[in-house]
DNA sequence: CGCGGCTTTGACCATTTTCAATCGCCGTGG
DNA sequence: CCACGGCGATTGAAAATGGTCAAAGCCGCG
């Protein structure tokens, strides 16, 4: 019987958790919130009172920009919690707010500052998780700066891919994807018009299969090729041996380090 | 007589430093390597054996893709100290390199690790620059994502000043920047030629003035409107109100957080 | 003086956006 | 049960933005 709360899903598959740090996490979701979908959980400028844990649909980071448009900067999805650091900061840089109907744990900090000093297992856990959420963001920035409009989509199922099947939310194959065109638009530096023709395109190569909401990926190789997808970033446990980049510059030879040169040195 | 050491500068900027502070950070700066241009300090798939302090010149995190386009991922200036959280994290995803002559010091994970653990005055200090490195890293990808080139540009310009400046490296009207055209290409997601002709019609535009590497910014104001550029998310102490950004969707009422409904209340 | 790296320019081309309509599905109210 | 309304997906044509390719131009440095 597979584990019922993501966000120990999630944890565990990234550092181990021993059984008291389960049960601390467990209570953490206990108080569970339904919100309906488009609806900001906190907003631009707002101060943080805690952390959202998503337990259930899909959820978003965003920002929008004086013309009205929107960039999502990452998708969040159940097991996925939120700015560990809220300590620290009094005023959010950008919004949050689910994309479908959401089912919601707020987490005071409080309580986030306790499980984070007092329980170092979990908190191995979420810094690593939050290390992951950075390593996607580049990834996003890499696939919104460098990818065809093609590959950045399929680059973004891949990774919902990864990530949906990590807590158990993915088959093999498919999953269901709770965002609408215009999500993946935002989230791709897009247009909605554009994704819904690149989407045609990629059925048409027969990378995907898209029924309703649910998403298909019947030769999962060929899609992360053509996507540039190496789900490396997402630490997950999946096998997969990266290929050497091609590097540009020289490396810094080991030894330079030793060598102590003063500043004034510089040409 | 203004700081020379500029991790101090930056760190003092956003958190008080105790003079105690002040001598460790001074320490970690002491051993300087003089490091050429275009040179990797660290390449993706590496493992992190410290992290890298720079003190003078720029270097950039920055990821090359398979067909050997590059992106930019962000631009490390003096006082910018990388990936605080090495010790979990055993391979770079992305590699940082130089892209100026620099002057660069080397921090063993260890003497992170004390740092961290046992001087929290720094350890604020270095995490809030962190976040303030991850809060850049978002308007990136909003760049990137849905700002025109020239925006992106401008945007770049302001964000810089306003870096350097609180690190000493600037004046009220401008700095030298450290890059070539094709640096700011890969980190806008576009291509050098067009970098070239948008830097053009800028410098049209009365907005900027480029002599040699030198960037004169002579109505920053206007330059800031035309960037879209709002320089909160840094951090400095620049006191800008913020415009309320127009927003989407619907604020989650303060209610709704006492309310525990239960999972499957969902419809 | 010549080379190499960076910038600048021109012409042409491709990709995306924009604008506008249409279609389909689905839940609501009559 | 069916019309209505709304959101999201789809389509087409025209326009715009930005990319490609190739050739100079500039400038500092050895």
């Amino acid at each position: 019987m597979p584990d019922h709360n993501p966000l120990l899903r999630k944890l565990a598959a990234l550092s181990p958790l021993s059984d008291e740090d389960r049960r601390h996490l467990a209570q953490v979701a206990a108080h569970p919130v339904a919100v309906p979908a488009r609806t900001d959980l906190i907003r631009e400028g707002d101060t943080p009172r805690g952390v959202f844990l998503v337990l259930e649909g899909m959820a978003c980071r965003y920002k929008i920009l004086p013309d009205g448009t929107r960039q999502v900067l990452a998708f969040l999805i159940p097991g996925d919690l939120c700015d560990l650091d809220v300590r620290l900061l009094n005023a959010m840089d950008h919004a949050i707010g689910t994309l479908s109907p959401c089912c919601v744990a707020h987490i005071p900090t409080r309580t986030v500052g306790d499980l984070l000093d007092g329980h170092p297992g979990i908190a191995r856990a979420m810094r690593l998780a939050a290390l992951v959420e950075a390593a996607t963001a580049r990834q996003w920035l890499v696939n919104v700066g460098r990818r065809s409009c093609e590959r950045r989509l399929a680059h973004i199922l891949c990774e919902m891919l990864v990530r949906l099947r990590s807590v158990g939310l993915a088959s093999d194959v498919g999953y269901d994807l709770l965002l609408t065109q215009v999500d993946l638009a935002d989230a791709t530096g897009m247009t909605s018009v554009h994704v819904n023709r690149s989407l045609q395109s990629l059925r048409k190569r027969g990378l995907i299969e898209i029924r309703g909401r649910r998403v298909v990926i019947p030769d999962l190789a060929a899609l992360e090729a053509a996507a540039d997808f190496d789900s490396g970033y997402l630490h997950r446990a999946t096998p997969d041996p990266r290929p050497d980049p091609g590097l540009r510059g020289t490396a810094l030879p080991d030894a330079a380090l030793r060598d102590a040169v003063p500043p004034e040195a510089r040409a």
